[in-house]
DNA sequence: CAGCTGACAGATTTCAATATCTGTCATTCC
DNA sequence: GGAATGACAGATATTGAAATCTGTCAGCTG
C-alpha cells in the first residue's frame, strides 16, 4: 500500500516536541515550531494538548518517568541485600544523571528549566522515588540490616541528603574530580547512620 | 571643630554598596549609584575598586564571613561535647540562613545572585565553612565519640548531605511546615554515621 | 462527521534606536 | 602632591514599535 501520512497521536506531538526542545532550546521552542516539524496547523496541536504549558508538562513528565522506571528494577529484586540495592539504587540515579548531563548538556539543561516550570510533576517525581527508596529501606529492617524508627522519615533523609548528587543543580560538579568520591563517602556515612 | 567630610574609605564604598543593591537589586545596582549615595562622583570608587566586579566581590565576602565568624564561636568552645558542637554548628547554620532569606527576601535574594557570580569568594567561604567542620570531627574522634578514617572527607560529606538546608538556591523550601523535622533526620542519621 | 485548517485578537517577543553605564585619564582642587 | 573630578569612548541596558506567538473557532476536507 502506498506510505500514508501517519496518525497525529499525543506520542508523535511529544516526540517532535523534544526535537524542537532540543534545537531550539526552552525559551524558543513554540507550538508553532512543533507543528511545522509534524507537518500540521498548530490548531491541530492544541486538539491534543489544551495550552503549551500542558505540553511541555507532559513532554517533561514523560522524561522523569524514564528515569524512575529505569530504578525500579533495583527496587523489586527482593532476593538481594538491602544494604547492596541501598547502594546500587543510589548509585544508579547518581549515575544515569551524571550520564544524561555529560552527554547531552543543552537538552539536560532545558529540561532542568522545564522542570522548575513545572514543580507539580517534578513533586510526584520525587514522592515516587522517595516511595522507592522507603520500600528498600523497609527490607533492609526486616532483615535487621537497618535499624529505624520510621523508614519513610528515613528514606527522605536518605533522598535529600544525597541530592546534590541527583539535583540538576549541581550538575556542573558532577564531572569534576573529587565527584565520584565524595558521593561515596556520604553514601557510606547514610548506610552507617542507617545501620545503627 | 565644624563637622567635616568625612573621608572616602573602602568600607564606607561597600556600605554604600550594599544599600544601593539592597535598593535597587543586584540587576540594577550601579556604581554611578552608589557614587551618587555617597555623593562622590564615580571616578572616585574606581580609586578604590578596580572594577565593577571587584567591588561586588568585596560586599560578598564582607557577608560570607559575617556567617562564618558567627559559627567560628562554637568551634572554639573545645571544653564541649563534640556531638553536641556538632549538631550545634548545623543547626546555626540552617538557623541564620534561615533567618536572613526570611527577614529581608529580596537582599538574600541579591546575594545569592553575587554569590553565583563569584564563585571564587564562595569557593573560598565553603573551604573555611568545612575546616570548622572537620575541627569539630577531629576533637570529636580524639574523645572516641566518633570513629573515621579522615575527618577532612566526613566533613565534606556532612557538609554536602546538609546543603539542602544551607544552600541559598532551596531557601524557598526552608519555610515549608517540615523543613526542621527534615533537617533534624538527616542530622540524626549522619550523626549516627560519625558515631560508626 | 471527526479531524484539520487558517484567520483572528490579545499577549509576548524581537530588534534597533536611544540612553545609560563602565572604566580611563588629563585636569582641577585643596 | 595626593585625592577627586568630569568628559570621553566603547560596552551594556532600556524602550517602544513591529513581528511573532498563543489560544479560539467558524468553516473546510476526505
Amino acid at each position: 500500500m502506498a506510505p500514508t501520512t501517519p496518525t497525529l497521536t499525543a506520542e508523535r506531538i511529544l516526540e517532535a516536541t523534544e526535537e524542537v526542545l532540543r534545537r531550539h532550546g526552552p525559551a524558543k521552542a513554540t507550538v508553532v515550531d512543533v507543528a511545522r516539524a509534524l507537518g500540521v496547523s498548530h490548531g491541530s496541536v492544541y486538539r491534543h494538548f489544551r495550552t503549551k504549558a500542558a505540553l511541555r508538562e507532559a513532554v517533561t513528565q514523560r522524561w522523569l518517568d524514564r528515569t524512575a522506571e529505569a530504578l525500579s528494577g533495583i527496587v523489586a529484586e527482593t532476593d538481594r541485600d538491602p544494604e547492596t540495592r541501598l547502594r546500587d539504587w543510589l548509585a544508579g540515579l547518581f549515575a544515569a544523571k551524571r550520564r544524561k548531563a555529560g552527554a547531552d548538556p543543552e537538552l539536560f539543561a532545558t529540561y532542568s528549566v522545564l522542570a522548575t516550570e513545572h514543580g507539580g510533576v517534578v513533586s510526584d517525581h520525587l514522592t515516587e522515588l522517595t516511595e522507592q527508596l522507603t520500600r528498600i529501606i523497609q527490607a533492609g529492617v526486616d532483615t535487621g540490616a537497618f535499624t529505624t524508627a520510621d523508614p519513610l522519615t528515613s528514606a527522605t533523609a536518605v533522598f535529600q541528603a544525597t541530592g546534590r548528587f541527583h539535583d540538576p543543580g549541581y550538575a556542573k560538579e558532577w564531572e569534576q574530580p573529587g565527584a565520584q568520591g565524595e558521593f561515596e563517602a556520604v553514601v557510606d556515612l547514610l548506610v552507617r547512620g542507617l545501620r545503627g
